[in-house]
DNA sequence: TTGTCATGTGCATTCGAATGCATATCTTCG
DNA sequence: CGAAGATATGCATTCGAATGCACATGACAA
């Protein structure tokens, strides 16, 4: 069935071809050739002669040819498919990361099966479907790979990349921004703007992302000789921002610094201490982002921040996962890649005249 | 070749399983069935008897078999994979669209293959990947459906929506805002709050969405006596919104109503308003923008805007485009969907006690 | 008893392109 | 001139699951 067009009723749209899906063998029998130089013609591989290739060109405009992927798919053992997987935050970021991706696995000629998860979910629901489209590899921007989806992933020898996160398990490749050195960096810039007193609002608990600029933010604090920062839960969200700075500020010894995992929640930080406690921000207090996400920059927020770059992150990781995919036994790898401060506005500026920050500034890391 | 695995140099890593793509013969042999019988047990097609199918599953469990898709795909023809095209707008909004999307196509059982596009792209060039794949159906969002690409689509009968833009051609469906009710609600707004001189930023030029918007404004301000709206051209970014209510003020008769045909455009003129020009939004000047966008609820802006209801859209668009996949025939509707105004602090409260909007919501219409 | 129908199973074929192999034909060089 | 190699072509098979068809069995009605 499905083979021939039913007579619908009612006027019958005109159509001049009668729905036909070509095939490689109309294309040879109108080209006057075999199956087999259609095929070698679009695969590039094989002997076609110059003549022999015109024909079929031409042959398989006239018809509108164009190979099946699916069936390429089933005879190569590769489906020329990536699946990215992504939480739902409401975070623009990780659009322009999607956007990126998507556009560097386009140009290694792979396409993207788009998985996308609610942040509550475990990724092990979504697997069955990546593995039945048989897909070459697997990238991973926030969101989490369990224990055992990693499991399934290994026995099925699919290459993984993940984003911005990190995995126990070294058999699989990360990209993340450099995010110790980014707390270390938030540290000296806020102590050299003056403060005295730090605090630390963190992303999700368990993100390798927030836990690293923690670490970061809590050493050199303490190589400076500042004391222990405070700290709330922010949750990678606006409110969470909001709330976490009103506390903070409600506390017996207020932070007059604070370092914010995501620009969110800075955002929601400088929010709730311009509107709801009326103070300056850049002046009572300062306020420092991470990622540097476009809304950093307009004229409401101008966020000082240490800025991710996403577009590297992107490139990086596809060229990561496309090595492995077409490489074979390629080792995975970890990178990290390199922050830098953004200064805008809403933190003091150093007193000394020309002190850069003195923190070394880590190598990119392959590991 | 890449039959059997290569004794690569350096440590053998170690793999229980001597790396097999299950197959449907195996889980048969195993379970001491015919394949047909394997195919028929996850397939929930034709007659399997209780006891064979509980086999069947026993012996798919031990070996970790997932039917392969790809092969399911080639003699069914029906890939089960819909292509979301999407323009790479730095704009949380369709984030969270593109979530909805594929939250609503993964239900129907369904995959999302992600085709992203430059916005200075024309969706052509991407075409022979969707073909190439045999995509079921095709949702556009943010992007402009050629005519090239439009035959494409009707001679391979594959069904399209559109999302929040139109196509004059009526063999495809499209799922909107209702746009021109959004635009006369906004001029109403401004109307009631005491606006004398209004303009109207608008995005992009000629994408449906801005045009309606426009359309709606212009109409209903003449309706209500009064002038002919200003206009500016605002590209539907925040630097775009910016600017444009940067030039707006600098007129000779400057505007004290402002309609932006999208929130991070409006986001764009309070900032200018206020910072650049100290005018005061809400007294000396109303703002009002479109969509709703997360950040409009934030302090920085308590943004009066006209609400369009993202979750509706992409579950209707899904729900249209899966109708014509599994029905072939159904014809093609065009839906627009209510919108709401959200009042916050950018437009004066209506001096008159309480005189709600008097435009006439359009009846969601299909057309 | 025979016929009809619902159920259950396997064989063989099918989907569309890729490719190993056998077989030409054409170059080139000793 | 003949052998070796590069180039060119087609036949037949392959990938993995779905399915038309033939066939078998059992239940039940006429």
């Amino acid at each position: 069935m499905a083979k021939k067009r039913q007579a619908s009723g009612g006027a019958e749209p005109p159509r001049q071809v009668p729905r036909k899906p070509v095939t490689s063998y109309e294309v040879a029998k109108a080209a006057g050739v075999s199956q087999s130089a259609v095929s070698r013609t679009f695969s590039q591989r094989g002997y076609v002669s110059q003549e022999t290739r015109q024909r079929v060109h031409k042959a398989a405009k006239e018809l509108g040819f164009k190979p099946n992927a699916i069936a390429r798919s089933l005879i190569t053992q590769r489906s020329r498919i990536i699946a990215v997987v992504m939480a739902d935050l409401q975070y623009s970021f990780y659009l322009s990361i999607l956007h990126q991706l998507s556009k560097a696995i386009r140009a290694a000629g792979y396409q993207v099966l788009l998985i996308s998860i609610p942040s509550s979910d475990e990724i092990d629901d979504y697997m069955p479907d990546v593995i039945a489209y048989r897909v070459d590899g697997i990238i991973i921007a926030s969101a989490l790979l369990s224990t055992k989806a990693a499991r399934l992933c290994r026995d099925r020898d699919i290459p993984v990349v993940l984003i911005n996160r990190q995995v126990t398990d070294r058999g699989f490749s990360s990209v993340s921004a450099d995010n110790l050195f980014a707390g270390r960096l938030a540290a000296e810039t806020l102590a050299e703007a003056g403060c005295r007193r730090l605090a630390f609002v963190a992303g999700q608990r368990e993100t390798s992302t927030s836990l690293d600029r923690e670490a970061g933010f809590f050493a050199r604090t303490a190589e400076l000789g500042g004391k222990r920062p405070l700290r709330r839960d922010g949750f990678f969200t606006y409110d969470g921002g909001y709330r976490a700075a009103r506390d903070l500020m409600r506390l017996k010894g207020p932070p007059d610094g604070i370092f914010c995992a995501s620009d969110i929640m800075a955002m929601g930080a400088l929010d709730a201490l311009r509107y709801e406690l009326g103070l300056k921000v850049g002046e009572d207090v300062s306020v420092i982002g991470c990622i540097d996400a476009a809304e950093a920059a307009w004229k409401s927020f101008e966020l000082t921040t240490i800025a991710v770059d996403s577009a590297a992150m992107s490139t990086r990781a596809v060229d990561l996962l496309i090595e492995q995919i077409e490489r074979p036994g390629t080792a995975a790898r970890r990178e990290s890649l390199p922050v830098r401060l953004v200064r805008r506005k809403t933190v003091r500026p150093p007193k000394s005249p020309a002190s850069a920050p003195q923190a070394r500034r880590d190598e990119p890391t392959i590991a």
